[in-house]
DNA sequence: TTTAACTTTCAGAAAAAATTGAAAGTTTAA
DNA sequence: TTAAACTTTCAATTTTTTCTGAAAGTTAAA
């Protein structure tokens, strides 16, 4: 296969990865780009190579930096604002875990909180609770696994993970 | 805190969850009624508590019975249809990971190995190489993982992941 | 059969999300 | 300062996704 062809099917995949993981696919593409490119990109070769407008390439590449998937780079006596991918795929997921975890899994737990305390005596009130729980203590055990992997260092929690 | 306030947070702070995760956000909230009614409700009966049409609540009863989290039950001497769900939190996290597994860990692997032997020997290429190289290896172990969540006990796994 | 009760489908409508592009804002060199 | 080089914003538009509701399809009792 060429090097275009290639390119090509791995920005597609990783942007439909992406876009399952509510993620927009376009932010996923541009982490692709620079993932596979082997020096920072500014926004007009971003804009250049995945056609899309500088309004768009811009909000997306601030959003992969505010996620602390991207990085900035500058180069002495260029104006410009380069980018590049973190290139670790821990890091990545360390990074992505991190981020869905502040803005799924607590606006839930806080949500059940919330809730848990529900007042009356009926079956509908005492099966209420009952689920309120099972919910928060699910989500409380992920929460800590997160934790825990976002600690970990990759050798270690594979080696840990994947002892039989 | 009254039961229907209660329900009414429950159900739109799943559904906030399920749309994150790229499950259609009706879908997520008749889970979620599902999830906490004390016995098994009707089309009709989900289209008047969630306020929608009688294709929405069919096509997302369906998908939810697809994905294994929601069941059919029958009256006897009743023509309708009723459904309830999955109530255990272990098994509806299986399912949801069996499911996004297919979805989208299989074709990202499949990408991978079409890609992974693209040709050349500029730094380009083993740049993307080494890239592909490591993508497939993280996705690979996240399957492997999920395979192992899949296959073990609730109680088995949270012992054996938190034990420090 | 027939018919009533119920489920499914799907074209069009509505809503939500993403994108554009031009104007406004910012920074730095001269 | 000024102006060029660049980044950011955002109203309007386009695209994508979801939803509706009526018609078609299915099933089972009579």
């Amino acid at each position: 296969m060429q090097m275009k062809e290639a390119h090509q099917k791995f920005i597609q995949g990783w942007g439909q990865m992406g876009a399952s993981w509510g993620i927009n696919r376009t932010m996923a593409q541009i982490q692709a780009l620079l993932l596979i490119s082997i020096k920072p990109l500014s926004t007009d070769e971003i804009m250049d190579q995945l056609k899309i407008s500088r309004g768009n390439a811009n909000m997306n590449v601030r959003e992969l930096i505010a996620w602390g998937l991207v990085y900035k780079s500058f180069i002495p006596g260029d104006r410009k604002e380069y980018y590049y991918s973190e290139k670790s795929m821990w890091e990545l997921a360390k990074k992505v875990s991190r981020e869905r975890k502040k803005r799924e899994l607590e606006p839930l737990l806080k949500m059940l909180d919330e809730v848990k305390d529900v007042q009356g005596t009926s079956e509908e009130a005492k099966e209420f609770r009952k689920v309120a729980k099972d919910v928060r203590k699910m989500a409380a055990r992920a929460e800590s696994t997160l934790d825990l992997v976002t600690k970990l260092d990759e050798s270690i929690f594979f080696k840990w993970f994947n002892r039989k």
